[in-house]
DNA sequence: AGTACGACTTAGGAGTTAGAGG
DNA sequence: CCTCTAACTCCTAAGTCGTACT
């Protein structure tokens, strides 16, 4: 079973190794019998219903249009795009921290970071670097001209940038807009003005050249567009490990077919048959031939990104302009689903205009559908915030082409976010008493939820919401665990009543964890369990809307998710508080930081593959201690003999020498334990990623408070999007905020 | 209560870029 | 200066959750 089984940060971390692994063969099959036929009647029926009545009742505003325009800032979020790059220089060398709980106490105590490096270094770098891009700007400034780009605002950016980019880095453009000091909508809807350009089509299929060739069982074969193509989709992905699993190779197949005429779909009926080869060789020519382009070229296609960008890239949305997220189409390719994907390898096919939904507002300047076509439909919907939609053909869903994190309409949801959080703080005591009161109650659903709820608040599961089978991979949340998932052991480790985990859950992304829990839990557990097959749910009396319904019943805003951000946020905050000491200079801060982040990250089983290089960098480490361990063996022999000589001599300057090598055998202990350590600590990053709970879990005004209390610069924190992201907590957050 | 859908958040990996080290 | 690596950005898959409907 070809599942991403990665080895669990807990288990490593808090366990004994274990081998487990093994795949989830189990079947509901009787329950969904028939349901992907409903399905897609049902979808095709309220599709029709929709074309028919799309455009007719929405709301005319009342704002002018031009008034609308004539106020809009100007705030161009691309700006200062490059103007901090020197600032961020960053002490990632420095972040890495040593997660294991037991050694925190060790390392803060004993952890002497060395000084930074000296800023004289920095500011020559600084300067050269300026130089540099002084250089740069000027070629870009240069290439506009030459390429006669209509100089719009585009241009009007760029060469702002670069007058008050530099020298005068003093001068920020216009200050930004504040949008968490003003008012919110009411009404549930989420903008009165929207205006953009609709997105950016995929490029067109270029077909290969004649001298690439594709060969079926040996010979050579001509192959038209449309099945080209879609091989080409497959020669892309040739040394990637997707094209041996079996199902990808079936899905693929069955879908490339589609796209041959019927004399190449009679010739190819092999896969096994056809070589790719040539094609894959001369897109790996390609990718190495881009890579070793002039600077100029490479700055050509810069400069044709930053063009694309600057019309593509932003809309104006009452009054402001905004930074779109994704204003690309997705192009065609071969579906690349996570872990065991029934779906992997099929087809994901060309979005064309006529497939496209635009949301606008009905007095804006409506984009334009690429010449000689059309767009799906024009929409004029406020309650809801993307631009642009269309429909995937692999899961039938939605997609949509949405605002910046920067945005206004995403912050203030995710400022919303954490206030919800926040009110769970108020209240999270009374709950915890409420569900142990359940774990007794006489309802079977009230027991399983209030158990449910447990695992949710104490592990950070998420919610688990049940899926159709077979539609995606085999995994599962908290409300769709099966009996399968867990493990009961009434005394394991000299701990008492050990519930063990071991499922795949989000993205494939295994979790493993051994935790001890209430006698009460566990003897719910074996309840729930008694005459259940392993694959049957263990909490058949539950899922996600029941518990919702009930947990919006104790607190307004309540759902699952609200837990996991609560527990992250209080986490970090915690943390903080506990790792951080005031005399602590600027890098071992951050390193207590970064700890901090890490216990999140762990609770929250954010993972990630360990990088490439990891094995060969590990070794280098590796060779460097087992050379100090080399070292350090010749210096304590040095000592013995130093001894020896003593006792011969008994003279003072034989004293002296046997004190010197003991010196020496203490800095190389010294040493050769730093290295072990931060062996240790690599090992322990592998494969923690901390960037996802950075980004959605973790209150940023917990993080800005700290830095403000402790005069540490929010950029050691926050890169530069993740500033924009979070600039409403840079601004509102003091030192003293209490999350 | 159950189901399907739509909208939106959360997620890890691939690809690209910058900057540290050789 | 060039190469190698780590960080950052982009990409899009995979979740959550509310709502409409039955």
């Amino acid at each position: 079973m070809a599942v991403i089984w990665r080895g669990n940060t807990q288990d490593r971390l808090y366990q004994d190794t274990i081998s487990s692994g093994g795949g989830n063969s189990h079947k509901h099959k009787d329950k969904y019998k028939d349901k992907e036929h409903k399905h897609k009647d049902h979808k095709k029926d309220r599709e029709r219903e929709k074309s028919k009545y799309g455009n007719s009742d929405h709301k005319e505003f009342s704002e002018k249009k031009h008034r609308e325009k004539e106020r809009i800032k100007h705030e161009d979020v691309s700006t200062d795009r490059h103007k901090d790059k020197h600032k961020e220089k960053d002490h990632r060398k420095d972040e890495s921290g040593l997660f294991i709980r037991c050694l925190f106490l060790f390392f803060r105590t004993e952890f002497k970071p060395k000084k930074i490096k000296i800023e004289n270094d920095r500011v020559d770098k600084k300067a050269k670097k300026r130089k540099q891009d002084e250089v740069q700007r000027r070629l870009m400034r240069s290439l506009f001209l030459v390429k006669d780009i209509k100089p719009k605002k585009t241009q009007k950016n760029k060469k702002g940038e670069v007058a008050d980019g530099k020298k005068k880095a003093k001068k920020e453009p216009e200050e930004k807009w504040k949008w968490w000091e003003e008012e919110r909508a009411t009404d549930g809807s989420k903008w009165r003005f929207l205006e953009h350009k609709g997105p950016v089509m995929a490029a067109p299929y270029e077909p290969l050249p004649s001298k690439v060739r594709f060969f079926y069982d040996g010979k050579q074969m001509k192959l038209g567009p449309e099945a080209e193509e879609v091989a080409t989709f497959f020669a892309k992905m040739l040394d990637h490990e997707y094209t041996t699993k079996d199902a990808f190779r079936k899905n693929f197949f069955k879908d490339w077919r589609k796209e041959m005429t019927s004399e190449e779909k009679s010739k190819i009926t092999d896969l096994k048959k056809c070589n790719f080869n040539e094609m894959g060789e001369y897109f790996k020519a390609q990718s190495e031939a881009r890579k070793a382009m002039t600077k100029d070229d490479k700055l050509k296609i810069k400069v044709e990104n930053e063009r694309l960008l600057q019309e593509y890239g932003f809309c104006i949305m009452d009054n402001h302009k905004e930074r779109i997220a994704n204003f690309r189409i997705e192009p065609p390719g071969l579906f690349r689903g996570r872990g065991d994907h029934p779906k992997m390898g099929m087809l994901k096919r060309r979005i064309r205009p006529e497939d496209i939904i635009i949301n606008c507002s009905k007095d804006s300047k409506h984009p334009k559908p690429p010449p000689g076509t059309k767009w799906k439909e024009l929409r004029h919907d406020n309650k809801v915030t993307w631009l642009v939609s269309w429909t995937e053909n692999i899961q039938g869903s939605i997609k949509y082409i949405m605002l910046n994190p920067s945005s206004r309409i995403k912050g203030e949801k995710d400022w919303q976010k954490y206030e919800t959080a926040r009110n769970l703080k108020k209240c999270v005591d009374r709950l915890r008493n409420q569900y142990r009161e359940d774990w007794k109650s006489k309802e079977m659903r009230i027991r399983q939820r209030a158990v449910a709820l447990y695992f949710i608040d104490k592990l950070a599961l998420r919610a688990g919401n049940e899926k159709e089978e077979g539609e995606s991979a085999d995994t599962v949340g908290c409300c769709s665990l099966r009996v399968e998932h867990i493990n009961l052991y009434p005394e394991k480790d000299g701990q008492e009543f050990v519930v063990e985990f071991d499922f795949l859950g989000k993205d494939s992304i295994r979790y493993y964890n051994k935790v001890p829990v209430e006698k009460r839990v566990f003897k719910n557990l074996q309840l729930f369990m008694e005459n259940k097959q392993p694959e049957d749910d263990l909490f058949d009396r539950l899922n996600t809307s029941i518990l919702n319904k009930h947990l919006q019943e104790l607190m307004d805003g309540l759902t699952a998710k609200v837990f996991r951000t609560y527990n992250a946020s209080i986490t970090l905050q915690q943390q903080l508080k506990e790792l951080t000491s005031p005399d602590e200079n600027l890098p071992a801060k951050i390193l207590s930081y970064n700890r901090a982040n890490r216990a999140v990250a762990i609770l929250c089983n954010h993972q990630r593959a360990p990088p490439k290089t990891f094995e060969k960098s590990m070794q280098n480490l590796q060779t460097k201690i087992d050379a100090k361990k080399d070292q350090l063996s010749d210096a304590k022999r040095d000592v013995k003999s130093a001894k020896a000589d003593l006792k011969v001599r008994r003279d003072e300057k034989s004293k002296k020498a046997v004190e010197t090598k003991k010196k020496a055998v203490e800095r190389l202990e010294e040493q050769l334990m730093k290295l072990e350590v931060q062996a240790t600590d690599r090992e322990e990053n592998k494969q923690i990623a901390l960037g996802t709970s950075k980004l959605n879990y973790l209150d940023p005004r917990i993080s800005v408070a700290w830095c403000k209390k402790w005069g540490i610069p929010i950029e050691k924190i926050y890169n530069k999007t993740q500033r924009e992201k979070f600039a409403w907590a840079i601004d509102m957050a003091e030192d003293d905020y209490e999350f």
